[in-house]
DNA sequence: AGCCAATTCACCCAAAAGAGGGGATTGCAA
DNA sequence: TTGCAATCCCCTCTTTTGGGTGAATTGGCT
């Protein structure tokens, strides 16, 4: 038997499943839940006196957003850790709560096992999804196979998305400034925009860039 | 038994490993080895007639970079699965070779159980990789928590990131243009830059936007 | 109650950048 | 040999940008 209890707070508004989730994780060895709340809120409010090592929330919430809410805990808890339960496989979602801090991804119909080997995936300082999730982060940030964008267009247009001028990227490319002028009419004709913004959300929705 | 198999090339230049490797693959139920390079240009010229479904390949390699072999080989035939198997748990190259188009991440130390893991995965559509390797994928896009800009800031940063003009912004936030400036002002200060470019590229290497 | 930070807005100015039009050359590859 | 990629040049006009200076309002923390 452990020396340490790892202290666990449950944020999900369903209150069946967090009965479940209470009952599965109090049988997880060294685990154990000391307290369950139906907001984003009440968990800050509360967290000074819970001192919680894991927060297991879920990300569809009445009142302040599950993204929102792992944002401000991280800030204030960088060492909190928090594993996202959610219903929604949404891509997006998905990111936005990842990015915002959360170190894994479980779905709601995980059983036992599945929240044991999250558990201890993250408590080794790792990060847990399941695979089909990690294709789907990998997806978000792998470029598309198929632009209609030159290498150099493409090289210039991730230029401007950093907020280069033209003068800068000629330089940096040790070419014209007209040749870079060039270059950016074409990305313009090609993507049948006529603004820096236009162009580099398209590029970004795309994943030309 | 199944009746389809599914052709495996391996890609690494030290041979004792890759005979291990096609040992242990060849020992998989479905998978057979159908070549061994050691280059990533070998590859891409057998292709064709390899016709490989997952490729297994190391970063390190004399000649093409494992990167760049990635994603020639994903550009012309998106439908191969492309492993990387590699001693580095470096995070910029995890990042690059996952961005190029590799659906998995194994360490050379990994042994038969774990390499039938991540085939098994990957042929159900998903991705491999480590809990530790999972980690350092999600730090790589994650926010710092402790960023030295206010939200405002943030967001107006962010839109300039996107190529958005002062007066896009504008209206967007539905403000006042020279609200944006001071806020734009600010951020500048705080950052101590001068240019867009700057903000941009510092706020993004400290992950404040 | 008082202070500070965040957010908001205004006005002035000069330099730089952006977008569009035109046209031209080189070199490689299908 | 036609086409595309990449390079460069000229002209024009409008918008953007960065900096200076100052100030009102709000909400939270002490």
């Amino acid at each position: 038997m452990s020396i340490y209890e790892r202290r666990v707070v449950i944020v999900e508004d369903n209150s069946e499943l967090s009965n479940l989730y209470s009952f599965l994780v109090n049988g997880i060895n060294n685990y154990e839940v000391v307290a369950v709340y139906r907001k984003c809120e009440d968990v800050i409010k509360e967290i000074g006196h819970d001192r919680p090592d894991l927060i297991m929330m879920d990300l569809e919430l009445p009142g302040m957003s599950g993204t929102e809410g792992i944002r401000q805990i991280k800030k204030k808890y960088p060492r909190i850790d928090i594993l996202v339960v959610t219903i929604h496989e949404n891509d997006e979602s998905i990111f936005q709560a990842l990015s915002a801090g959360a170190c894994g991804y479980l779905s709601k119909t995980a059983g036992l096992t599945e929240i044991e080997k999250a558990f201890e995936q993250i408590e080794m300082g790792g990060a847990y999804m399941t695979s089909r999730i990690a294709r789907k982060v990998i997806g978000s940030f792998q470029k598309s196979y198929f632009s209609p964008l030159t290498k150099r267009e493409t090289e210039i247009l991730t230029l401007i998305s950093k907020g280069k001028t033209y003068s800068m990227i000629a330089d940096e490319l040790g070419i014209a400034n007209d040749t870079v002028k060039s270059h950016i009419k074409n990305i313009y004709s090609k993507l049948h925009v006529d603004t820096k913004a236009d162009a580099i959300s398209l590029a970004m929705k795309e994943k030309f860039i």
